[in-house]
DNA sequence: AAATTTCCCAACCGCGTGGGC
DNA sequence: TGCCCACGCGGTTGGGAAATT
């Protein structure tokens, strides 16, 4: 009994591609896209792997659009944003990053944006006591070597951060994401003038990067997240969350915290 | 210089979901 | 309506590269 596995393993290849096996897979998905079958696409390609193997060989290393490495510290802070409210749904994630894949953006997260923030909790004995909301200044700065007080900020945010509550999304798709062509832009996703995402989710009519526009990616100014948005207040006070470039997430009420 | 450890990322695995029949 | 199949996703693993001892 069990599960059927997707292909027979004793006749397919696996483990790394050879340049060959790229080649063969690129022209062929160039060339006839993947015919909207990918377990037969293999054979038509002239290749001895399994169909998701060839899938995943394609959306994460392939496509044209790829790129690999370098993240940026606006991609740091749109990853760590986004992880707060979402989760690990790192191809919601990904799907805001133009030419980022959900694998990248995982790896990328596991081995050193956590690491990051564990090391920074590490230099601080006050982790959960904050009074307050946690404001950290904008976290690319501080992922480098970091001033104890910076260092305490961002590991007042690691409860929030590190136990993410896993979020339900059955109640909508990828389709109901208003994500544009448009990648990644320059501002920040969050208003450099102190409000806070859950501010932001709150004044849903208002048109957030037009009217923050200023914003200070890149740039010197304070970027402040708000973790508790990634809580009990997720989807309460409004239905949806305006991110820069119009990005939109519909945070339906339904959803609830498992 | 060699051995060992750590890090990073490509690839695999298995499950949930949705469409087609 | 239920079953089957393929897709897509998130978690995990394996191995090569880099760093350290």
């Amino acid at each position: 009994m069990g599960r059927t596995p997707c292909c027979d393993k004793a006749a397919v290849k696996r483990g790394p591609w050879s340049p060959e096996e790229d080649e063969a897979l690129r022209s062929y998905v160039q060339r006839h896209g993947s015919g909207g079958n990918w377990i037969s696409m293999p054979k038509k390609a002239g290749l001895k792997r399994c169909g998701k193997s060839c899938r995943l060989r394609w959306l994460n290393y392939l496509r044209p659009d790829i790129r690999h490495g370098g993240f940026t510290d606006e991609e740091d802070t749109v990853i760590i944003s986004l992880y707060s409210q979402l989760g690990s749904k790192w191809s919601l994630i990904a799907s805001q990053m133009k030419g980022r894949t959900d694998n990248d953006v995982k790896n990328y997260w596991n081995t050193k944006l956590k690491k990051r923030l564990l090391a920074a909790a590490a230099t601080t004995d006050d982790l959960v006591s904050t009074p307050t909301r946690p404001r950290v200044p904008r976290l690319p700065a501080a992922l480098a070597p970091t001033p104890a007080s910076t260092a305490a900020a961002h590991a007042s945010l690691l409860p929030s951060l590190l136990a993410i509550p896993t979020v339900k999304t059955e109640t909508y798709t990828c389709d109901d994401f208003l994500a544009p062509a448009a990648g990644l832009q320059d501002d920040d996703p969050f208003a450099a003038d102190g409000s806070t995402s859950a501010s932001a989710a709150s004044s849903a009519s208002t048109n957030w990067s037009a009217e923050n526009g200023g914003a200070v990616g890149g740039g010197e100014g304070t970027f402040f997240l708000d973790f508790g948005a990634a809580g009990s207040d997720l989807g309460t006070a409004d239905d949806h969350l305006q991110l820069p470039d119009g990005y939109y997430y519909p945070l339906d009420p339904s959803l609830s915290l498992v």
